[in-house]
DNA sequence: TGGGTTAGGCACCTCCAGGTGCCTACTTCC
DNA sequence: GGAAGTAGGCACCTGGAGGTGCCTAACCCA
């Protein structure tokens, strides 16, 4: 049989598709910066430097202790922040920002940035499109 | 009552954050980019320039009609793409990156560019954390 | 003696992004 | 006359990201 059925074809292309997701690291390294908090966490230990948990759980606000844990456990595992204990009586870790870490929040700022100048423009496309479409 | 319970602390956290990110540009940006197939999508009408919809669901092998429309929607929406319809017998619809949608696929490209120059070290950062920590 | 602090672990639950399948209306090709 | 291509619309369904609540273990303070 030469020719595919429609469904076929999307079989066939979503095979290519997983195939192409598995040696992507742009995806993969997008997976990480969607994590609702990452970005966050960058930012706030970029501008800190060197950040307790608690410290960071009350700098950025709204943030539940499984999700902040969970957070800098994969960057942790990333290789983008240090985590450091200190066998004080109530444990003491500190996280801060590896070299790796520091290059990639510098690149997520950039993003602010572009956000901050042209959000604006944005929304306000955004606001004459359902105008338009109402 | 001067103090609070951590329940209720937690709850003016909550609010803080949610009017924070009424006002928060860069967070409105991440959830745009953080739809699974807008990096693609800005990508490709990079490369080519202006692109027809089949065009389009062809070269991101594994979209489907459904995400690929909703996907060019609140591009167009945002400003960032312009839809052109060509009233020919099928008709004909393209798509190409307005000035807007370009500086920002060029911030887009800029990160993939990370990914493809440090990824191989995250990804060795993972592993050994994951050796570490069997 | 009960509450606050430290940094989480564990289990359950919810909600929606994304996926799938089926539909159109017109035309051209086999 | 049936299939394929054109660009989607619409309804339904599921998986997993993210949230919530309750737990610890050792200490301090009022």
């Amino acid at each position: 049989m030469p020719t595919m059925t429609a469904a076929q074809r999307r079989a066939a292309e979503k095979r290519d598709y997983d195939a192409f997701l598995d040696g992507c690291k742009s995806r993969a390294l997008l997976d990480r910066l969607t994590d609702k908090w990452v970005t966050l966490v960058l930012a706030a230990l970029r501008d800190e430097g060197t950040m307790r948990f608690s410290a960071l759980s009350r700098r950025i606000a709204g943030v539940s202790q499984k999700m902040l844990t969970q957070t800098l456990r994969n960057l942790e595992r990333d290789g983008l922040v240090v985590r450091t204990v200190t066998p004080t009586v109530p444990v003491t870790v500190d996280y801060r920002l590896t070299d790796l870490g520091t290059s990639l929040a510098l690149l997520v700022l950039q993003v602010k940035g572009w956000a901050e100048q042209h959000m604006d423009l944005v929304l306000q496309h955004r606001d004459d499109y359902d105008a338009a479409h109402a």
